[in-house]
DNA sequence: TCAATTTCTTGATTCAAATCATTGGGACCT
DNA sequence: AGGTCCCAATGATTTGAATCAAGAAATTGA
């Protein structure tokens, strides 16, 4: 049931049978069903979520109403609204399941039990939120210094799975470009072989 | 001497005396002059330095060689570019003193000893991540999300002090426009007053 | 104090991407 | 099969910001 998120904690931190008793004491198991919402956007997010299987996306709304997906997630990748999770303030970001998931959560009062008993837990945390730390700031970096064409060959090197799974409008989106400019980019890639 | 830099563990986490000395003991101070680099793309990061005094920038270079400022740091903030300094990587960021500076430096061997010495160390550490992480996925949202216009009246709201130190370009340059360009928002803004 | 640099503003032009609009191809229904 | 929906590709037009250019204002340094 919760072999993804130890195997994904034991590959920081080694874990005693106790520990991993322990933690799975811990943690409820949710399925969602494509189109489903994890989280909507003034919501507390009550859950840290990670993906044993499916795919979802992150993203946020703008003035005009516009969505901007900000993130994906696939198997083994942790997701949830931090901001709103540690404040326990309404949600900013939208959640939705891209195709039937099977999740695997942790409450807030779980997070801060564990945190505070299972000092490798801790560690684990510190590791995983400073990993997703140099990602986004990569990203950022990318984003700024990168043509969009090599934005999305970058993109296609890095997730070639979510390229498979998701559709080329979201993939816009979330590099920030209309459907049809990703479109003009990509022949534009591919007439240059 | 440190005094900024206890301070800051102590909002986080309250240390005793004993504490307090282990950490001091693996601090080492540096001052820096107006232009000078902290670090430089290709160094690799030894130090992650958090700011007694003064004012810095960090800045990407992108294929065409222009720069890109990534973010200010002003008394009380930590910076380095945390990849390099934790892979031992060549460094992607330049940064560079925008005033003469008073630093308080820590290496990854004092960084590591004390993660597995102090745990408040590592408790201290988790949350500054965590509030960096969220800090930067902040400006990433608000990137998207905003309207240049919108996006520097925010900016001054958070930040009035980098306003005042800073010279205009270069918060243009950290907002992703020309100098030009945010020269015509402000002139936009004082219009509607 | 005066020259030199840096910084900011304003205007004219250019350009890349958004928008608007249309078409064609699948996928999924009954 | 036929119809609806969703998605991708392509063309025409518009638009907002970058670029180019020049000059004014403010800092810095000898």
């Amino acid at each position: 049931m919760y072999e993804v998120f130890l195997s994904k904690i034991n590959e920081k931190v080694s874990l005693t049978r106790q520990e991993e008793a322990e933690i799975v004491a811990h943690l409820t198991h949710k399925t969602l069903r494509k189109r489903q919402f994890f989280l909507q956007e003034g919501d507390i997010c009550r859950y840290i979520a990670l993906v044993e299987k499916g795919a979802l996306r992150t993203y946020v709304t703008d003035m005009e109403g516009h969505e901007h997906i900000t993130a994906f997630a696939l198997e083994g990748w942790s997701l949830g609204d931090l901001c709103s999770f540690l404040r326990e303030e309404p949600a900013t970001q939208n959640i939705e399941a891209l195709e039937d998931c099977e999740l695997c959560l942790i409450s807030k009062p779980a997070y801060e039990t564990l945190l505070q008993k299972i000092p490798k837990y801790e560690t684990y945390n510190r590791i995983l939120i400073t990993e997703a730390y140099i990602a986004l700031q990569k990203r950022t970096r990318d984003m700024i210094s990168l043509s969009p064409d090599e934005q999305y060959k970058a993109f296609v090197n890095v997730y070639p799975n979510i390229v498979l799974r998701v559709p080329q409008h979201m993939i816009a989106s979330y590099m920030g470009l209309s459907p049809e400019t990703l479109s003009r980019i990509k022949s534009r890639i591919s007439q240059h072989k």
